[in-house]
DNA sequence: TAAACGATCTGCT
DNA sequence: GCAGATCGTTTAT
């Protein structure tokens, strides 16, 4: 798996067109890429987090539009990147525009570009990579100047289907590091990859 | 303008 | 496994 998939392959604005849990329960097994320097960098999503438009205390969208949290109320497909303890989440927003839902990338399986993603984290083993959404975003060279990128119509940006999809079984768990809504169900993982945060 | 709070990570034990 | 660092955004004086 040394080409990086295609931009036919790219999931296209009905995809994430849908209520974020189904969005981020489908989004494992997919590739997530970035172009860097002229090359693609990025890995196999398996570890996503929903979070609602609506009765969602745990989301950003809950109290409302603010110029920080716009981006998650632009058009599905759109990246909403947020900063938090000094450091970057990444988001693709779900749903029809204006509604405020998302889902979060929390951990991807490190495929393309291995090299350049360890230059970037600082030489760190390769388990400490992508193993968590901020791990992730340093990885893959994404900050809050990619906040409302829209999926489908960047060029630097590339969220496909690969052969073989999600190999291992789908588990959902409560989310992480979440204070409010904990009981919800709203984490989708591949189970037993040795690359999910916990 | 001051203070508190995170959808977190790292380094050290 | 745990304590401490870290800084933009929000909420309170």
């Amino acid at each position: 798996m040394l080409q990086p998939p295609p931009r036919k392959n790219c999931l296209s604005r009905t995809f994430y067109d849908r209520p974020p849990s189904a969005v981020a329960r489908d989004l494992l097994g997919k590739a997530l890429l970035h172009k860097v320097d002229d090359a693609w960098i990025g890995g196999l999503i398996v570890e996503t987090e929903a979070y609602l438009a609506s009765d969602d205390p745990a989301s950003h969208s809950a109290r409302g539009k603010t110029p920080s949290n716009a981006s998650m109320f632009d058009s599905p497909g759109t990246l909403y990147v947020y900063p938090i303890h000094a450091k970057y989440c990444l988001n693709m927003v779900t749903e029809t525009k204006g509604r405020g839902s998302a889902v979060l990338i929390r951990a991807i399986e490190p495929v393309w570009g291995v090299d350049q993603m360890r230059i970037h984290r600082g030489y760190n083993s390769i388990k400490r990579l992508t193993r968590g959404p901020a791990m992730l975003c340093q990885a893959l060279a994404v900050d809050r100047s990619h906040d409302g990128t829209h999926l489908l119509s960047s060029r630097d940006f590339r969220v496909a289907d690969v052969a073989g999809d999600c190999e291992s079984e789908v588990h959902v768990t409560p989310r992480i590091g979440v204070s409010r809504a904990q009981d919800r169900l709203l984490r989708f993982i591949c189970a037993g990859n040795p690359f999910l945060s916990r």
